[in-house]
DNA sequence: GTTGGAAACTTGTAGGTACAGGTTGTAGCT
DNA sequence: AGCTACAACCTGTACCTACAAGTTTCCAAC
């Protein structure tokens, strides 16, 4: 009945989240202490409180010294793969994902993209433009560029059904870390014809560095979504806050 | 030097962002192993990565079993705190905030305000429009309901000018939790008139509900960004994932 | 009934130990 | 030179103890 994780605490974690979602412990609700659930599950107060971390970060949890823990809102089930990949975010959302190559071309890197992918300017590099569509509506324009050691790859991809980022992986390349920035533009010429709406619609832009293990950089994208498609919800408290209001970077095409 | 905070491994995180920040320990390089980082500091290891959890989940640094952490990006020096309150980040760019209220009113709340602050419709709440102005130039409007015993402390605040959020914390209510939903609409003719711009540009839309510590609602919020003014920043990773990618709640107004 | 304060409880912090499992670098062999 | 195997090293997990600091509960005094 416990998951075939290696890691106790994630045993957990799924656990107290299944006993959330289940209602055993509604939204509102205080959770026993940590005392009491280390006895319930057979482990240490220091195990409890780890998996209790992934919950609060989850923004499942509230917590406040001297006081037992508070239910905060039902766990949703999407990961980290999910928001790395349309198209494991669209199978989850039972919609069938797509995509139309728009532009595929190897070329040398200008200077933004040489300073985003950490590169010299003048290296090549593979630049691609990609429509996405759920169940054959376009809702979303991606521009993306690659370091050639990863555009390599994707001579082994099928661009048009399936998902880079899963078959990079399979490559030994990890999307581990990104960098998201998002604001809104209204839609021009070209991306009102890409995704067959009327010039000036609002969309919503994502620009976003994603990097390995070790920082290095594997891509770099500018992301345009028709706004009444998607959205993005992120959750905060005081302890731990990883959003951030900026001013707008100076990157812009 | 160290700072004035009591718990011993937030004067660690000051420490080694400072370090970071000085280029000690610049992006890409890595950093010494927790074990020596302990001695240097003169704290147990636990304490160290207590520290390299925090600077971990600002994005500052990646982690993998066997290797030693890398340095990922340069720290940038926001809180929640400036998330929380217009004034307060405004104030840290360096900008003068103030605001201009176009409604304050005191009336039975609605079905969707009822079910978002958890109350019942009818009961009372504390409606604010608000244009927010960064130097002289509109640049957001905020539409908020507060139930009443938040709104009720509206007295005690100047609107125009001082932060609601700040001054509501000396009466003891505290904005502890924030979930914000983001997506991208067209400005409709009252948007265009407060913000003084074209009907039809794109503006940001950042929805929010922020709770205190026991998860009761504070406050529920519309607020629309001009595009070009502000954009939000999130880094996330495979191990700690914050941002989610939504089909948009059918909330909107 | 209300209020004040002490006691019990709960979370946060700091330290320790031990071992598992991954990575890195070195030394030696082919 | 290149490859392999091993040792050293490093992070991740799990347990323990002790105390600090905040909240809740409850009882006694007013």
């Amino acid at each position: 009945m416990t998951d075939q994780s290696d890691a106790l605490y994630l045993d957990v974690v799924v656990r107290l989240r299944q006993a959330i979602a289940d209602g055993v412990y509604p939204p509102g609700s205080r959770l026993p202490s940590e005392h009491v659930l280390a006895q319930e599950y057979g482990v240490s107060r220091n195990t409890v409180r780890r998996a209790l971390e992934v919950l609060r970060e989850d923004g499942l949890m509230a917590s406040q010294q001297g006081a037992r823990r508070t239910v905060l809102a039902l766990p949703r089930l999407q990961s980290f793969g999910e928001l790395r990949s349309f198209s494991r975010w669209a199978r989850s959302i039972g919609e069938v994902p797509s995509g139309r190559v728009d532009v595929l071309e190897r070329r040398p890197a200008d200077l933004a993209e040489a300073h985003a992918l950490g590169l010299e300017p003048g290296d090549p590099v593979v630049r691609l433009v990609r429509v996405r569509l759920l169940t054959g509506v376009p809702v979303m324009i991606e521009r993306t560029v690659y370091p050639e050691r990863v555009g390599a790859l994707f001579a082994f991809v099928d661009l048009e059904r399936e998902s880079i980022c899963e078959r990079l992986e399979e490559h030994g390349i990890v999307f581990a870390h990104a960098e998201h920035t998002i604001d809104a533009v209204s839609a021009d010429a070209e991306d009102a014809r890409l995704l067959e709406i009327e010039a000036g619609t609002a969309l919503l832009r994502e620009r976003r560095r994603s990097t390995d293990h070790q920082g290095r950089p594997l891509e770099w994208s500018q992301d345009r979504y028709v706004g009444d498609a998607v959205a993005f919800t992120i959750r905060n408290s005081v302890a731990a806050s990883p959003l951030v209001r900026d001013r707008p970077p100076a990157t812009g095409k």
